[in-house]
DNA sequence: CGTCACTTTGACCAGACGGTCAAATCCAGA
DNA sequence: TCTGGATTTGACCGTCTGGTCAAAGTGACG
C-alpha cells in the first residue's frame, strides 16, 4: 500500500481516536485544563505517539472546533424557506434541542471556546456563522412579513433558541441540582421548549380583518 | 491599633484587591488557566504577598464564587409574591439581565465554574439554590393557577429567563460576531427580552367568562 | 527610641506540562 | 526473507506553576 499522497489506514483510525479523546477531555477540563498526556491516555496511545499524529496540542483543539461549527449550524442550516414557517420554526427548535442533548460534549467545549472570548474562533464566527444567521434570519423576517409568524427581532429570536437549548447542556448540572434526581430534563425540556416557542411564534392576531361581516 | 480578633485595614483593603484581580484573571482565563502570578501582577502586588492573604489559589476561587451565587440570586430573591405577577416577573427578568450587563466578569466566572461540573459549588447549588428556586417555582405556580399567568413548568420558566438573560453575557463575542459592530447587543435585548416574555407569561384566555352580557 | 506584630520580598523547590529525539518495533510488498 | 517506510516509545529538556521560607522592611504604640 504506497502512500500516493494522504493517509493510512491507521492514520485515520488514530486520528479519529485522538479527536473522540480530545472531545472528552477538552470538554470535561477545558482547554488550559486538559494535558496531552491525559488525551493520549484517553486514546490509548502515548503521548508521543499523539504528537506523532497532531504537532501540538492546539492542533487537536482547533482541529475539533473546525468540525465542530458545521456540525452545529447543520440545523439551522435545514430551515427550509419553502415550508410552513411555524412547522419549520419548531422543527428547527427540536433538532437543536436534540443535538445538545446527544451531543453535549461538543456543546460544552464550544461554550468553553466562546466563554474564553473565542480566541481560535473568531474568524468562523464572524463571516461563516454571520452568513448563515444573517440568511436564515431574513427568511425569518419575511416570514414575519407576511404574518405566519409574531413580530420581532429575527437576530434575538434565534438567539434565543441557542439560549434555551445550550442551556439545558451546557448548564445541566445547574438543571439537575435544582430539578432534583427524579425530573428527567430532558423530556421535560422537550415539551416546554416547544411550548414556549409556540407562545413566542404564533401571531397574536389572525391577519384576516374582514371575515367578520 | 491591637487586633483584638480580625481584619486590620491593610488586610481588608489587599483582600479585596485581590479578590477584584482574581475575577478580573478567573472570568478571562478559566480556573485552570489562572495564574496565581497573573492574579497577583493584576492586583499590583508579589505572588507570595498574594498567597500571604489567601492560602492557595482555589481559596481565592471560591471566595469569588461563595460572594457570587448570593449576588446571583437576588433578583430572584427580590420577587415580590404580593405584587402583580407579570409586572413582578418582568421586573425580575429585567433586573436579571441588567445584573448581566453590568457583571458580565462574574457571570461568566459562574458559567465557567458550572461548564465544569460545578466541582466547587455543587453542594450550594443543590441546597441554597435548590431551595430558592423550589420557593419562587411555588409562587409562579399559585399566579399561574390564579390565572395570571400562562400555564407552563415554573422551574423551566425559570431555567428560559436564566438561559436568555446571560447568554447575553457568556457569549458576547458571538452575540456581537453575528450582529455586526453597527448593533448595541444590551439595549436590542432589554427590549426584545420585555417582548419575548410578554408573549410567553400573558394568560391565553382572559379568565373573565362572564362580563359580556 | 525600641519593640513587636504585621507586611513584603527574593530566592528557591518539586512537580507538571508541552514538546523533542534517537532508537526500536512493526509490517506490507518485493 | 529482506527492506524501507510507517509507527511506537523511553528518556529527556526547558519552561511554567503553585507554593514555601527565611529574612528584611514597616509602622503604630509604649
Amino acid at each position: 500500500m504506497t502512500n500516493g499522497e494522504s493517509a493510512t489506514r491507521i492514520q485515520v483510525e488514530r486520528r479519529a481516536r485522538i479527536l473522540e479523546a480530545g472531545l472528552d477531555v477538552f470538554a470535561a477540563e477545558g482547554f488550559r485544563g486538559a494535558t496531552v498526556d491525559g488525551i493520549a491516555r484517553a486514546a490509548g496511545l502515548s503521548k508521543p505517539n499523539l504528537l506523532y499524529y497532531f504537532p501540538t496540542k492546539e492542533a487537536i483543539y482547533v482541529a475539533l472546533l473546525g468540525g465542530l461549527l458545521d456540525m452545529w449550524l447543520d440545523p439551522l442550516r435545514a430551515l427550509d424557506p419553502s415550508g410552513d414557517p411555524l412547522t419549520e420554526m419548531l422543527a428547527y427548535i427540536r433538532r437543536k434541542l436534540l443535538l445538545a442533548r446527544d451531543f453535549p460534549r461538543e456543546s460544552r467545549l464550544f461554550a468553553g471556546e466562546i466563554l474564553r472570548g473565542a480566541p481560535e474562533m473568531g474568524e468562523m464566527l464572524s463571516v461563516d456563522l454571520r452568513e448563515l444567521v444573517d440568511a436564515r434570519a431574513s427568511v425569518i423576517a419575511r416570514w414575519m412579513d407576511a404574518g405566519c409568524l409574531a413580530r420581532s427581532d429575527p437576530h434575538h429570536l434565534i438567539f434565543s433558541i441557542w439560549a434555551l437549548t445550550q442551556h439545558y447542556a451546557d448548564f445541566e448540572v445547574q438543571v439537575r441540582a435544582v430539578l432534583g434526581r427524579a425530573r428527567d430534563p430532558w423530556a421535560e425540556a422537550e415539551a416546554e421548549l416547544e411550548r414556549h416557542f409556540r407562545r413566542v411564534l404564533k401571531p397574536d392576531a389572525p391577519p384576516a380583518p374582514q371575515d367578520r361581516p
